[in-house]
DNA sequence: CCCGAACGATGACCCGGACCAAGGGGCGCA
DNA sequence: TGCGCCCCTTGGTCCGGGTCATCGTTCGGG
């Protein structure tokens, strides 16, 4: 697996790279010194347990670098991802005092802390942070429907045809290579991970893998390298009726 | 079915059943006026569609009376409910001009709409308004999330009992009667819904249901009316951890 | 250099729930 | 009064994916 090493965080909110896409976006100068003041940076590595679920929290926060995932564990073991957390995703909710899912760090993972008790006084006191805020967790909303459509009505292929597309739309354009006419990509999931979120046994995906390998639609460089020779026939496995159009 | 006939519109915010728990419920009175002002209402009988996917939406609006639901169509035909509108709930998107799923009156429907553009110059002049809908909309993300654990893990069996055990909670303190000791309450969905809403099919609901009543879990009086001797049994069977505090 | 842990692939078997099909009760309507 | 439609139930069969088990590979540490 390609860890990357957690960078040294970035002091200044206008070096910051998820800047004008977390929950700070749309703040004016004036708000961002306010931020700056009540905020702080964590660290975690690879594997390693953000919050457990039930555990006080007392603040909430931005993913600045890497993958975290939010986790909802039953009694008796079953678990199932309700959430993956990328780069400028926000974490925690204002008013909440306890966290409702475990959030694990997948890669090594960066994040921008603010004390909840300051960063809910200021979003009573302006509106950029709240409007902000309404728009990813519309968002968030829309992601975790198209989810639930997924567990609850598509085949285990589909299903990860699905995660595979999501994986590659998400990558395009940053640090995805166009490699002869296809594309490929690390992927940042052990096959337990991917598992946890589809609603499937790590076995399941496994043996999904190496179907879509054997039917041509994906080739594995690396066990966690994916190349999609042809993005359109990824596309046609999802059971999605748009073409999943990866133009801009 | 008990078919409610769509009471006639209230016209007057201050006697609004939903005023105080809808995306209205934190505005003062001058809001309330300028909400007044750009309001109305539209009936459905149940079994219409509200919007169909795709379709260009001009409106917001709260659900005031009745039960909705929101419903994903894949190409070939398989559907999975993601949302249920209860009275207060919100429709539509502040920017977003086309609907993303279809909209469906499940019992006869009152709702009480906005046009969009000038909600949404509300919206950017008050706080008010963002504010409440972001609550309301960080609950549904939640409830949302609390569906994938039931979509992606839970067993058919646990997947009905989760269901009536939401049902039942919700209906809890309003229209629900305490049956000497148990309590009772009408199913609001056919069983081809309510397998929407699980990820079944309606042969699975309608046999997990006689088998719940076998097991002497809950017993139906009337195919809808479905009558719970003891809650906590109930709940057992919902595969969560909790023993679902009906308490108030 | 070897050992153990983590991750992944694959095979054998079985079961939960989908699929197909038939039948029954309630209700509106001619 | 009888017909047809809608909703629901129940039976039979089959298969997708879960479960259990084995084995290979890679990697880090003593």
């Amino acid at each position: 697996m390609s860890l990357h090493i957690p960078k040294l965080a970035p002091q200044d909110c206008g070096d910051c790279p998820i800047r004008h896409r977390a929950v700070c976006a749309r703040c004016e100068t004036d708000e961002m010194s306010r931020l700056e003041d009540m905020k702080y940076y964590r660290s975690f590595q690879a594997g390693q347990t953000v919050i457990w679920s039930g555990d006080r929290m007392d603040f909430v926060a931005s993913v600045v670098s890497g993958i975290a995932t939010l986790t909802h564990t039953m009694e008796d073991g079953r678990q199932q991802m309700v959430g993956l957390l990328l780069p400028s995703d926000f974490v925690g909710r204002p008013g909440r005092t306890t966290a409702p899912y475990d959030v694990t760090a997948v890669t090594d993972l960066v994040m921008c802390c603010f004390r909840r008790k300051p960063f809910e006084d200021m979003m009573s006191e302006t509106p950029h942070i709240a409007q902000r805020l309404l728009e990813m967790t519309l968002d968030e909303l829309d992601a975790a429907r198209e989810w639930m459509l997924l567990l609850g009505r598509k085949t285990a292929r589909e299903k990860i045809a699905s995660l595979l597309a999501i994986i590659a739309r998400r990558d395009a354009g940053l640090k995805l290579r166009q490699t002869k006419g296809g594309l490929s990509f690390d992927l940042p999931l052990t096959r337990e991970k991917m598992a946890d979120y589809l609603g499937l046994t790590l076995e399941t995906v496994s043996r999904q893998m190496s179907a879509l390998k054997r039917d041509g639609v994906i080739e594995l460089a690396d066990k966690r390298r994916i190349v999609v020779p042809d993005f359109a026939l990824l596309s046609e496995e999802t059971g999605d009726d748009n073409d999943g159009g990866l133009a801009a």
